[in-house]
DNA sequence: GACCTGCTGCGGACTG
């Protein structure tokens, strides 16, 4: 496939010294060559996969038209930063001129550009809605002549608002140019790719490029159990240390407090031991400079061992080079997320990846070898959920358009949405409602037949934040009296009477300063658990059925260490004398004197679903969704399914005062509360709850009980 | 029992 390429490209290659294409490179090489099509490229993380993309489309492309001809977008700043460097490498071949364009990138080489707009341009989602919505002008001067779109961590977008966004951006884009686009998305390998292939452009013409060589994964699990203790046991530390303080690794605690724990913890041992200085902590509210101190010191350094203890901001692809170990404690809420974790261990291309899974209590344990062993067996990674009505995003996109024009008819808009992909499931009858809402709620206004921006939308569209669709949290100082003490997201769950943890204290909230960004707060007088769940990660049913599996059968675990086997041991145990067969139904019943314990081995969504259920059926009920457990006051077990079943024939009136009373029932989309109640409760059910799914699982479920006299 | 992501255009002060 090298022959494909041009002169200045192979000179390229040439220098690399490399010994050959990768597999991914030269199917993309001539795909990109020789067919029209659209791309997904699919492989693990370091394959080449930038590479792939670019060295054929810098040969195939003319720089000389005018205009942008490759339009780079990516998820994150730093993988801009990252990638620029190497594109731009590239192109010193070409003389073709690469630019970043982001919020942090030099706004005069982003004037330069727009005064001889030519060459490459590595870009946000984010900095596209904001040049449509602001100058139109600029944007069509840019990029009406594309060649071209890359998006890059495409996998990162797939299922979420900000990918909506991104799919109807594209297609925003498409619509000044006359040309044809095409699009490339490069990706990890992931569950399916229908998705991505609706993101890119028509489904007809996109076809799957996918390397599915996978390095071998060596995984070891060990148990210390925590118990009651709110800090990590000193035991795990210990063993933590010994086993990581020769190697390159990261470890991921799933909780930014336990990765700052963890990275003093093992600084502590090894200034005590005399081992090396280099423990990290890298997430979200780390400083950004330090951050990239953590990445350059990991890529570039290749004489000392280091440890990174991190959250998911080093699961995307930013090249911080390659670890020999990953050290995962606790299980993943995803076996995705587990795959992208792992994928950063094994440094060269033929060594295997190690994982060394810590559990610190036996149905964490459980769930992550069920993650690992779902994994080997079948290649199971958890499909993509797709919301064919994204109501919100919708609502974003109609502000956003008629911003980007200034003033437009009802017909245009609706004729722009109607065509647009991103909302091909939403017919226009709801479309005009939505539209005609707006209009009601002077977010849009009609004014000698054109519709422009409202006044209540100016104060929405006229922001910056405008132009993400994702929510974040402001920080709020929290304080006793007037002493500071630290500071907090504020989120729905922040409320007077609530009870917080903080500096290791528990704290009842007894005032909120929304405009201060002030929460005053009283030591807690009850010693009652802080409540700071609300959703948190969902875990899929499969991962729950395996659990369950791994439970009941005899199957073959994988290595552990003697804790950590008698930590299942302990666990199979209480659930050996029930009699479960068909794993997909039947469920144990633990009866006791005053209570009974129900399992459902079920995903997070259809737990919560069910517990809506209950509630709507007025059944007294707890539920803890790690080990899928339900808790009623004993009696009569079927009683409870027939009413659960029986409630979802009133569900919907609940729905909607639920929705009406508690907006914070909406707090994962930012624009939805704009929207007319019905659609709000539609996206509350659509992205919160599986009903159906509950409801399917009711009507099939088969439990098997067993008495037991005591009441633990 | 979570984690993460991004951001215009203008005026005015300051620097070299």
């Amino acid at each position: 496939m090298y022959e494909l390429l041009s002169e200045p490209i192979r000179r390229y290659v040439r220098e690399k010294k490399w010994d050959s294409l990768r597999p991914i490179q030269s199917a993309s090489i001539q795909k990109v060559m020789q067919s029209e099509d659209n791309l997904i490229l699919a492989s693990r993380t370091a394959s080449g996969k930038t590479e792939a993309a670019f060295l054929p489309i810098l040969s195939r492309v003319n720089f000389n038209d005018p205009g942008v001809q490759v339009l780079y977008i990516s998820p994150l700043i730093a993988l801009i930063n990252d990638q620029f460097i190497r594109v731009q490498e590239l192109c010193e071949h070409l003389d073709v001129p690469v630019t970043k364009w982001h919020g942090e990138a030099s706004q005069t080489l982003k004037n330069k550009l727009v005064s001889d707009p030519r060459g490459v341009v590595l870009i946000t989602p984010e900095s596209i809605e904001a040049m449509l919505v602001n100058s139109e002008y600029k944007a069509k001067g840019l990029f009406s002549n594309l060649k071209f779109i890359v998006i890059d961590e495409i996998h990162a977008f797939l299922g979420t608002d900000r990918g909506k966004q991104l799919q109807s951006l594209i297609f925003r884009l498409r619509q000044f140019n006359t040309g044809n686009v095409r699009v490339i998305g490069l990706s990890a390998t992931i569950g399916s790719f229908e998705q991505a292939k609706e993101m890119v452009g028509p489904v007809d013409s996109t076809r799957i490029l996918r390397d599915t060589t996978g390095k071998e994964i060596e995984t070891e699990f060990k148990y210390f159990e925590q118990g009651n203790l709110t800090e990590l046991p000193l035991a795990l530390l210990k063993d933590l240390y010994l086993s990581v303080c020769n190697s390159k690794v990261l470890i991921f605690p799933n909780a930014r407090g336990t990765a700052e724990e963890v990275a003093v913890k093992l600084h502590k041992i090894s200034q005590k031991v005399g081992g090396h200085p280099y423990y990290f902590s890298h997430h979200s509210s780390v400083h950004k400079e330090l951050r990239e101190y953590i990445e350059a010191f990991a890529k570039n350094n290749v004489r000392y061992p280091f440890a990174i203890a991190c959250t998911s901001t080093l699961e995307l692809g930013i090249d911080i080079g390659s670890v020999d170990r990953v050290v995962q404690i606790n299980a993943t809420h995803s076996i995705a997320g587990l795959i992208q974790r792992i994928g950063r261990s094994g440094r060269r291309n033929d060594e295997t990846s190690k994982l060394s899974l810590y559990a610190t209590d036996p149905w964490n344990l459980l769930q992550g070898i069920a993650c690992i062993t779902l994994f080997k067996r079948e290649g199971f990674v958890e499909p993509i959920e797709y919301t064919e009505k994204p109501y919100d995003i919708f609502l974003h996109q109609a502000l956003a358009q008629v911003r980007q024009v200034s003033e437009c008819t009802q017909e245009e808009l609706i004729h722009k949405l109607s065509i647009n992909s991103s909302f091909k499931f939403i017919p226009p009858d709801e479309m005009k409602e939505i539209v005609t809402h707006l209009q009601q709620t002077d977010l849009l206004e009609l004014i000698g037949g054109k519709l422009i921006i409202g006044v209540e939308g100016e104060k929405i569209v006229n922001t910056k934040d405008f132009y993400s669709v994702f929510q974040t949290e402001p920080l709020f100082k929290v304080q006793v009296q007037d002493k500071p003490i630290g500071e907090i997201p504020y989120s729905y769950l922040t409320k007077v009477d609530q009870n917080i943890l903080l500096a290791a204290r528990i704290w009842k909230i007894i005032d909120i300063d929304i405009r201060a960004k002030r929460i005053t707060v009283i030591p807690a007088m009850d010693g009652k658990k802080p409540v700071f769940s609300g959703f948190g990660g969902e875990v899929h049913p499969k991962i729950r059925q395996e659990m369950l599996r791994l439970l009941i059968t005899d199957a073959e675990m994988p290595p552990m260490s003697e804790d950590a086997a008698e930590a299942i041991r302990q666990l199979k145990l209480e659930f050996e004398h029930y009699k479960i067969e068909d794993f997909e139904v039947d469920r144990p019943l633990r009866v006791q004197v005053k209570d009974m314990y129900w399992y459902s081995f079920h995903g997070t969504r259809v737990n919560g679903s069910l517990s809506f259920l209950f509630d709507v059926a007025g059944i007294t009920h707890e539920r803890w969704d790690l080990e899928s457990k339900f808790k009623f006051d004993a009696g009569d077990f079927e009683l409870i399914i027939q009413k659960a079943m029986k409630a979802y024939d009133v569900l919907e009136p609940y729905l909607v005062s639920a929705v009406e009373k508690d907006p914070a029932l909406l707090s994962f989309s930012k624009f939805g509360a704009y929207l007319p109640l019905k659609y709000q409760v539609h996206l509350v059910r659509d992205k919160r709850f599986d009903f159906a799914g509950a409801m399917d699982f009711l009507s099939t479920a088969h439990t098997s009980s067993i008495h037991t006299h005591t009441n633990s």
